[in-house]
DNA sequence: CGTATCATTGACGTCGGTCAATTCGTGTGG
DNA sequence: CCACACGAATTGACCGACGTCAATGATACG
């Protein structure tokens, strides 16, 4: 299995972001010797489930996944969308429900770990460890961000702000493609915390201006200069 | 100096929590010899300001640190309140200014590495890397409840959510001791998102509920029972 | 075609913000 | 010991951003 596993990871498009990044070619062999298998998911599946036992951890290679949590009057918040490079899945301790659920936003291909061989390869490799902390630090300060955002921002800023994310975070990943955002209008809503309805308001207003695009659950930043201006002096 | 650390280390007391937490009496010579110093700051002054370069990483041992990010047109938001325990301050890369700020809500004694020295001993100790990336899990749970708050509970949710997280953590590191919360309302407010004057209404409420008690600078929980009645189904 | 999902639009309501004044508590200097 | 200053808390009046409800349209998919 070691071996096929290499094979996929000289192939993977996320070698060159999240864990992997630091690795030379011949060092994924250390990696891909811990690596369980992969998974291959329609959108709309789900990786886990809020409550779940599981025992893996993942590392995205292709598509988008979003992290969600539901209050049970159904009320839903959408923590995190994951790009590929996104090293996700890390429990405080063995055995802990997750607390959050994982829906694939798209198709996603996702390298799959066991817990505790990802904990060995960490004291065997402590680099990789410190990697791992330095991917965690760089995730915080986007929560924080999302987190600002939600509590100090309005509705058009909270949007305005995410399209530029995202179109930062996609020009990182593949440069020069279109940034496309395959969220639907609601799940916009759930990550910014408003309702669909008004986002759609928000949306029709940045395409009258000329800086989106709107098509069927799926969405075109076309300026993003336009965007970061809007932004205007708010950091 | 090393000796000097090793006896203040064994008097920590947050010694039982956090990064120390894994560690015998015998293993802190480990964490000592990489240790810097012990800072005390008083309530309201700052540990480091965004935009700072900061080539330290704080272990929180006594009293209570904010960690906030402003806006440039004055909106703030509190993205984190550490208790002692807390092991803060890492970077996902040397030499990147701070994202956010960190202001002593109160009296704090905070313990204090260079971040290289971290670096060298999460090389040397891989286990303490591995322990640091669970906290920096369950740090992110914590973070994903505040964004679901911001993001979808309404305002009184926010605050009994609030204050029943608050007692629960308290409760861990003394149990026994009173609850009381060394907030303003105003911080409160940049906390779940909310103006002063909005917190004030509901605190009232909260009071003449005989939940909590409102003194100055300082709410003290009373009945965290209650509180949790309050947040009923809404888990 | 029939059905389901997503987007769109208007009418209306309300939660929480803003503004502004007042009170309270504590510390300070005279 | 008292007058004052200042930060925090309190209160009321008003308002607007955003939510809710409900109907309709558009598109994909089986």
């Amino acid at each position: 299995m070691t071996a096929g596993h290499r094979l996929r990871c000289l192939a993977c498009k996320a070698r060159h972001v999240g864990l992997c990044q630091p690795l030379g070619g011949g060092e994924l062999d250390v990696v891909a010797r811990f690596k369980n298998g992969d998974r291959r998911l329609a959108a709309g599946e789900h990786l886990y489930h809020e409550g779940d036992v599981v025992n893996e951890v993942y590392n995205l290679t292709g598509g988008w996944v979003l992290l969600y949590h539901l209050l049970d009057d159904g009320r839903r918040q959408i923590l995190e969308i994951l790009l590929p490079g996104a090293f996700f899945g890390l429990q405080p301790d063995a055995n802990q429900p997750m607390s959050h659920s994982a829906v694939c936003a798209t198709a996603a291909e996702i390298c799959v770990f066991r817990r505790r061989d990802i904990m060995n390869l960490f004291l065997e490799r402590a680099d990789l460890a410190v990697r791992t902390i330095a991917l965690c630090a760089r995730e915080r300060i986007a929560i924080h961000d999302h987190l600002t955002s939600l509590g100090r921002r309005t509705a058009r800023e909270r949007i305005v702000h995410l399209l530029v994310e995202i179109d930062h975070r996609l020009r990182a990943i593949q440069p020069g493609a279109p940034a496309i955002v395959p969220l639907t209008q609601a799940q916009i809503g759930d990550v910014t915390g408003l309702s669909e309805v008004h986002v759609n308001r928000i949306l029709q207003d940045l395409r009258a201006e000329g800086a989106v695009e709107i098509s069927r659950g799926m969405l075109q930043i076309l300026r993003p200069d336009k965007l970061t201006e809007f932004e205007g002096v708010v950091a």
